[in-house]
DNA sequence: AGCTAAGTTACGAAATTCGTAATCGTCAAG
DNA sequence: CTTGACGATTACGAATTTCGTAACTTAGCT
């Protein structure tokens, strides 16, 4: 992770689909460079997913979830990182234990979702903010 | 975004760099109807960016804003999501008003940018919690 | 100087993307 | 029922990108 890694990473924050030659160029470098270190980056799990960022009309929420204390939060996200429309499950510091950020149809799917995770043995609590608009940095 | 645009961005979403052919078996059609159908997402903005996502050894956190009642929170967001280290800005219902999720070098990376929040004019508190762990739905 | 290991470059082959023209399907007007 | 028109899909050759691999640097060490 040197300064042409961290080149590199920032023009594929910007555009993931940026081609390795077009990169190469801009950093100053060769192709097999520019592959060899993204790859050793996927490996490594510094570069976690090529993903998209969508805007779908649906409704984006983040639900803050408190478990009790005597729960492995590890498992729990893990499960709750496998239910459909979750994008991400943080485990943070604070009142709650466990933010989901959910990406739903409409408030309905929220509110089922909400509903999913208050059904949750471990759940003790749970808090949802809408979120109503989102810039990308 | 009939059916078949949900499949293919719920592929891209695990991986955005599936080539069309491949998307175009695994949802039944071709290579062709898949590059349309992504390039009119893109367009639309349906498919906001092509992205990676990092686990760097950084400091992730989320810090929560809140601003004075008299304020255009869509510009201070704006403004937010150009500085460094700013992954999302989201505006969000609750207590507090704008999200910033952040990606910092260290603890003193992500303390700089409390400080830089609070020192906003229209900032009248911040709340921050760190992302101890990260899943991927 | 000589050796080694890691990283970089070079280059032909394979795969993917791209541009575009032909085809298909649906729907409404005649 | 036929025709025309429009949007979406498919087909296919050309351009571009990715990939595998071997040769080449570079830095560190003896």
């Amino acid at each position: 992770m040197d300064e042409l890694d961290r080149r590199i990473l920032d023009i594929l924050r910007r555009d993931a689909r940026t081609p390795y030659t077009e990169i190469a160029d801009e950093v100053g470098t060769s192709e097999g460079t520019v592959r060899n270190r993204v790859e050793r980056m996927n490996e490594d799990g510094v570069i976690e997913r090529f993903t998209v960022t969508t805007r779908t009309g649906n409704v984006k929420a983040m639900i803050e979830v408190g478990v009790a204390v005597d729960v492995e939060t590890g498992e729990v996200s893990e499960r709750m990182a496998e239910w459909e429309e979750v994008d991400f499950v943080w485990m943070v510091s604070g009142e709650q234990d466990i933010v989901l950020v959910v990406d739903a149809a409409d408030t309905r799917g929220v509110n089922e979702l909400i509903t999913q995770a208050r059904e949750q043995d471990e759940v003790v609590s749970t808090k949802t903010r809408l979120i109503l608009d989102e810039h990308l940095g």
